[in-house]
DNA sequence: CGGTGTGAAAGTTTTCACAGCG
DNA sequence: CGCTGTGAAAACTTTCACACCG
């Protein structure tokens, strides 16, 4: 609804967007939503920034690979934004996503509500245990994982969860993969062999506490006498300053 | 035990190290355990970058950061190579890590033996909902969050887990600080707001699964003419070639 | 004004290429 | 030989700075 701006930010005609652009995109839109619910109308690039540490600059360079979204003097209308930056990362439509192994991991995942916030919906989950097969949880019915293929085919379901132990990882990754999804989140702490046009993410949970145990060690030897020993960002800026 | 290399691989003098070499060096020490445990004695610069979609000359110029580790002709040895990254890393010792949250996320993170792997011990968990103190998980009892301040102390806890929902992880996280923690895992899908020598590191699943969308959508219309519209790497490069 | 969009400059990371070593 | 360690070049990302707009 509503005027569409400009040169409404459809994909970039032919420039690649490095990835980590497109991680911040996502921090972006998630500030925006908690924006808008809180009732802000329209933000400026340096305000946004402020709230995740990033420059006014950096913002507009980002948003700038998509197109032009803002009004100068002005700033953003989040809720012009938020729609833009959905269709953008492919979050106006709603994702059918399956989970395969329902161990702890996978049963809290199941129950997580995150996801749906930004339109992504568990719509079956699937272990190899004959036990687990049949159990209900959050009302997922477990299947077991030979009818995989029949059911992303049936359900045109495109991306995957591995949430089984390291050593079971590739081969469901690979049944992933023949049923007919195109990207997978690996939880396994595993990298998975794949071919190229399968999009993957990867969750390891010990190797994120290895980051901080790295950065909080080499903190207390800087006041040793040198400099931080780390620089730049990844996944999450987090910790912006002190507002 | 047995003799150290030339330069043992320290903490670099003053030069910073990129957080993307921290992540990859996590990396490489994960797949040396794999491989170690399967009885591989050395490895080369260019095996182990294979097996992680990286080149040869990244795995040398990131291991180049903290010292000398290689044997020219040979490559690495397995064990002398993980024995330096953990020192780097810091998971030669061991860290005891409290959370606070103990939901269907916080539940299962608590049956994670993943943990372990890498010395990390989750020592404590805290809720404030008094219906869960008391009650126990895996073998720990729920504390109140009152309490945290004095475990941490007498503990000498310098990482927590933040699973708590959005609206109640800042001020969570305000309460670990002042209880003395150096660093935070944030899986609450919310920027917080930090003195900057608190280290951070965000895991939003959500914000996964967006990344995968987006690269998913545009694969497909990369077919439609134009460029694969990412580039670069992050968490975890994952899809190394199929080998 | 206050703020966007964007070329050009600065800074950072990756790749190249090769001397040197066991 | 085969492979490391490392300067130098190339590629990429961020910051700067400013024209332009409402």
């Amino acid at each position: 609804m509503t005027d569409q701006r400009p040169i409404p930010g459809e994909i970039p005609s032919d420039a690649t967007v490095p990835k980590v652009v497109v991680n911040r995109l996502s921090l972006y839109l998630r500030e925006l939503q908690r924006l808008e619910s809180a009732g802000q109308a329209t933000i400026s690039s340096g305000q946004l920034g402020a709230l995740l540490g990033f420059s006014d600059a950096q913002v507009r360079k980002d948003l700038g690979f998509f197109g032009q979204f803002g009004y100068p003097g002005v700033g953003y209308r989040c809720d012009e934004l938020i729609k833009a930056m959905r269709d953008i990362l492919g979050t106006n439509q709603l994702w059918p996503v399956v989970m395969v192994g329902v161990g702890n991991l996978g049963q809290a995942l199941l129950g997580y509500r995150g996801f749906v916030r930004q339109n992504f919906q568990i719509v079956a989950a699937f272990d190899a245990d004959p036990a687990k097969v049949g159990q209900s949880y959050d009302g997922i019915t477990v299947r077991a994982v030979e009818d995989l293929p029949a059911f992303v085919k049936e359900h045109a379901v495109r991306l995957g969860m591995i949430v089984v132990p390291a050593d079971r990882a590739q081969e469901v990754a690979d049944r992933l993969v023949a049923a007919g999804v195109d990207g997978i989140v690996n939880f396994a702490p595993v990298t998975l062999t794949l071919p190229p046009q399968i999009q993957v993410v990867a969750v390891d949970l010990a190797i994120e506490l290895e980051q901080l145990s790295f950065a909080v060690t080499s903190r207390l030897q800087m006041a040793a006498g040198a400099e931080p020993s780390t620089a730049s960002d990844e996944s999450g800026p987090e910790t912006a300053p002190p507002a």
